[in-house]
This record gives C-alpha cells, structure tokens and sequence, in this order.
DNA sequence: CATCAAAATTGAAACGTTTGTATTTTGGGC
DNA sequence: GCCCAAAATACAAACGTTTCAATTTTGATG
C-alpha cells in the first residue's frame, strides 16, 4: 500500500491539494472547521509529509552536519563523542532534521570539509569543534551566511553562537587542586596552542601558578599530545628532568590514560607522591583503579546545548543571544 | 550566484533538459559528441547535480541508518565507536550516500527506531549490531525487504548480509590463554545472553574449558554487564568467593576498565596472580598501565566492511554472498 | 434581493531530476 | 533527390510540496 500524500488526502475529502497543505499548517486563510477535518483524515491515513517533496520546494535540507575531532584510526578514541552524539539526538529528536557526523582525523583539511558541504549545499546547518582563535571555519561560514555554532569560542568581533567550557577556569582549578596537594612542579600535557581553548588552558594554568607565586617552567608544558602515545612519551621524558614534575594537569580522558600509562612504565603510581587531574566529558577516571581527580562537564549535556543552539539560530535567534559558558565540576579524589 | 542545474546547462548549451540528463550518465542515446560537450560545459560551470531533485525523482534517499548501541548517558561510552564510525564514512566517501547515525541507549525500543525510519521512508538501507538469534528488527527488515547489514549474525533461515567478529573463537582464545598461564578459575563478563554474540562467547569459553579438563561453573559467569559500574561490582561479588576466579575474560573495553576498577578497590592488582584478557576494537589496553592481553579486530575495519557491503546490496549484489566472518587477533600481554 | 468586501477555496506554477514517448535529424541505399 | 530506418534530440509528465494569484463562496449591508 502506498503511503499517503497530499493528494490522497485532497481527494479523500474533496479539498484542493493547497488547502489540505495550508490546513495541515494551520493556516490562517483556511476556516477552522476544514482545518480540523483534514487533520482527522491526515491522522486516519497516517499522512506524513513526504520530506523529498519539502525539500525540493523549500530549498532547506533538514540536514545537520557536525564536524567533530576524531582520533587517528583505531587510536583510543575521544570517549566522549557517544555521549556527544546522544545529547545532539536529544535535541534534534522532535524536529524533522536529521544529524550527519563527519569524523576529522587531525590529517584532513577542516576548511575544505565544511567548503565541500556547504557548496553541495548539503546542510541547514554545521556544529563544530576545536576553535582556533581566528578560526577560518567560522569565517568562511559568517561570510557565506551559513548558520552554525561551534563547540568552543573564537576571538574574531563578529558574534557568532557558541557553546563552551570554561577551559581557562578548568586548568585554574586543576592546577590549584595540585598547589593545595603540596606540589610545586605540575606539568601541563595540553592540545596544540593553535586552539583556543588549548591557549585559554594555559593561561589558567598560569594564572594559577603565578597566584601561588610558582615560577613558570615552559619545559613542564607540552602543546601536542592529544593521543595516548605521545602523552605517555612525553611524561617519561619529562620523568627524567633533574626537577621532575609530581602533578600533572591533562586535557582529556586520552592524555590522561596515557600518562598514567607513562608513569607506571617509568615506575611511578599515582598515590606516592604523584597526581592527576583529568579533564573530562564522561565518568571515565571513576572506574580508574587511582584517585585520579578531574575537572566534569557531561559531554551529552553540551551536545544537547550544542543542537538546540543551532535550531534556535535556524527559528530565526540572533547569534549574539546563543552564547553560553559553563563552568566544569571539580571533582577530587 | 545560483548554482548551475541542468536548465542551466541545457539553455547554455541549447540543447534539451533531457538530453543533457542522459549525457551526464553516458546514455546510449546521446552521441559521443554531445557527451562530451556536456560534460565539458558541467564541469566548467561546476554542475553538481541537485540530490534534493534525484530523490524526489527516483524516491531514493541517498541515506544510510546505522543503529549502534550506545551507553548510558554519560557513562563511559563503548570506546570504539568513533572508530567505527571513520570505518564507515570511509567507504561511503565517494558515494553520494550521507550516513545518519542512531545511537540507541539500552533503554529505547531498537525494533520501534527501525520501524519508525522505515515508515517514514528516510532510508535507503541500514546497519545494526548486537543482534539476537531471532532478532525481531532482521525479521521485520526481510520482509519489508528494506536493504540491511548487520554487525553479527542471526540464526534466522532467510540468508542476510553481514559481518561478524568470531567471538565464540575469540572467547575461546582468551580462556585459553589464561589456562595456559595456569588460571583454572576463569571468569566471563559478557553481555546480557539473548544477543548471538554472547552466546557464542560462552560457547567459546565453555570449550576451552572442556578441552583443558576445567568444570564449567555458572556463578564464575555474569551476563549482564555492558557497563563499568557492574563489572566493578561483579568482579568484587565473585572475589568474596571461597574460591575466586583469578583470570578474567572481558567483553568489551568498558568492561575491562570495570573489572580493573573491581580488582583494586578489592585491593588486587594485574600481575600478582590475577590476569584479564580484553576484548577490544581500539587500542585501549596497550595504553593501561597493566599487563592487560586482549583479543583485537580494529573497529574502523569493521565500519568500513558494514558500509562497504551495503554500497553493494545496494548495487544489487546477493545479500548470501555478503557475509563474512573475521578473526580478532590476540595481543599477549 | 442585489452588491460587495471578506473569507474560503482552488488553480497553477515552481523546485530539479528522470524517463517513456514523440519528434526531428542523419546518412546510407536506391 | 527520395525514402526509410537508425540515431539523436526534444517534449512532457511525474515525484510531493509550497505559495502566489485567481476564483468561488459566504454573509452582512443597504
């Protein structure tokens, strides 16, 4: 049997094809009575609106593209892009756009990513991560006048929406957390400072030492290790300094896995003297068999954020208005 | 500037709508000259072909579902599905199929999600995993004869694409290893027993204990943990056992990290006596800082064979030939 | 009861594509 | 130069929807 369109409605009730479409949108110009007859055959027949056809007509695509960051293959991933994903479903689970993720691995061009969408004119919409401060993604989009919000700030004046963790006031809070704990030489194992939220880091890394009145050692920063190898290679290097660092400040569950992972190869634990604060969007360092602290925001609740974002920008919402910064959780351990 | 369409092309090159169309896709019709023409005029104004048209057109939807399970909200997710996730785009790369993924929490009803894409006619095709010997969603897709690939298999009559990990051999393997390392109580942490897999798993499991001489004892056997949280808290049940297991066989990473967890709050540790075999799609357990051995199939391997098969269940190929079956490879630790 | 504006409904075109059928063009054989 | 089949191209309808413009219906007013 096929399924029900508008046609089969307008014979059904012997109503033009027009007014069981404007009746089924509440039209004004339609009389109440006809309104609610359609809608009582249109539930009879279960009519769906056949999206193909809306989208021919209306030029929109009801499509959402979001470009995460994702890890080189088969490297441990991001544990939290799942719960990404989830939040970004439930927001979008009412509506009749449908989310297409596009994995980028750190080798692939992002600009040309989001270009290659945008002129197939595949989407309504893009989400993105990993915002550089004059970041060339988002320019391109305020220029073509797509909507979009991205998953951290930029520090260009055009406003755009955004959703993102306080990751200045993270790094702060972690760095503290260790100066409480007595240690003096705490390593930073961040993202590459292109990003902004890996500079915003540092800086609240800084700010942190410089309140404790700790000198700032660059030799304990590294800017590149966002996968598990390299965090645990630079840890052991970093072990065989005259002044080794006791704690260590990360940027996410990955570098945190891998320089728990460097400590034990070169001997040390977690416990005796050495400390770990995470930073992390899923409960992973709970079920970690240390203490290791960490700095909390559920990465399905910015996914939901994230999603409902860009459909208020789609309602028509000024940008400057979606604009959000949370704060993380501390959670010590 | 709007983007060229084939009336574009079709008045540019005074030719008709139709015969532009079918130069585009080399019909037999049109003369080799006039082939060329177009194409070399599409390219020159940067044709690309309205999808929004094709599908109203054809009632294609250019548009691949794949159901994966995913964790509880903001627990730690299933570590590899970003991993499957890259798998998959990069087979659909050069297609012209978007990928929509569904990702369906333990709670919602995974038969009413398929159903309710089917319906509404969004999908061209779709890939599910954790499967059931009956598995009610590959019984409703056969006989809608919606095109599907499934990540495991059935033990359904009607043959069905899909691909599969051995677990039976990898459950086996990993029972064995631990036997050959002198463990003779040996615990499985696996999923709940009305997926295929799993019962596979146990097959496997039982084997290598028969084969060695070793009783099979139920209560070293716990079937419902596909969270961390109740690994963590089997593993602490079984250890209060006046005969505790001492060798652990996981389902998955999530699973790991909760035995892991369980281990050293009961105050165990890896090594001493203990061993835990993995089971893994990422690399997760080369970065913990335990011996942790595991049996391996990289997951973007997985993704991409899931997509690849259905491009070609798609392009009409028998589904009984799109089958297969991969070993994982056990990594000793 | 005729008039007329307002209200309700309908008609028609358009979005970009594919494809069955109709029409025109081509070129070979006589 | 004509005829005819084959080759090449054009026409037209269709997919399902929205929306502008046109038409019909309604009911109040004089």
């Amino acid at each position: 049997m096929k399924r029900a369109t508008l046609k089969t409605l307008s014979s059904h009730l012997e109503l033009s094809v027009s007014t069981v479409s404007r009746a089924l949108k509440d039209g004004p110009e339609v009389k109440p009575e006809t309104i609610a007859r359609v809608k009582r055959a249109a539930a009879e027949l279960g009519y769906v609106p056949d999206l193909r056809g809306v989208k021919l007509r209306t030029g929109q695509t009801f499509t959402i593209h979001a470009f995460l960051a994702a890890p080189k293959a088969d490297e441990v991933g991001d544990a939290g892009s799942v719960a990404l994903t989830q939040g970004m479903h439930r927001s979008l689970a009412d509506t009749s756009y449908s989310l297409i993720q596009v994995p980028l691995s750190p080798s692939t061009d992002a600009l040309a990513a989001v270009q290659r969408i945008d002129e197939a004119q595949l989407t309504d919409g893009m989400i993105m991560d990993l915002t550089r401060p004059q970041d060339m993604r988002v320019r391109y989009l305020l220029e073509r006048d797509v909507p979009f919000v991205t998953f951290g700030r930029t520090e260009l004046y055009t406003p755009h929406a955004y959703f993102d963790v306080d990751n200045e006031d993270a790094a702060y809070q972690a760095t503290a957390l260790l100066i409480r704990r007595g240690h003096r030489r705490i390593a930073l194992i961040d993202g590459e400072l292109e990003y902004l939220f890996c500079q915003q880091r540092l800086a609240g890394y800084r700010r942190a030492l410089a309140e404790a009145g700790l000198p700032f050692d660059d030799v304990l920063t590294s800017h590149a290790d966002r996968d598990a190898d390299r965090s645990s290679q630079t840890v052991q290097t970093m072990l065989a300094f005259d002044r080794p660092p006791t704690g260590y400040v990360c940027v996410n569950e990955v570098v945190t896995l891998g320089i728990l992972h460097g400590l034990s190869t070169a001997g040390f634990q977690v416990g005796d003297g050495v400390d770990v604060v995470s930073r992390e969007g899923t409960r992973l360092s709970a079920y970690l068999p240390w203490r290791v602290s960490t700095c909390y925001y559920p990465l399905s609740l910015a996914g939901e954020r994230l999603a409902s974002f860009l459909l208020r920008l789609l309602a028509g919402e000024d940008p400057a208005a979606l604009q959000q910064v949370v704060k993380v959780e501390v959670i010590e351990r």
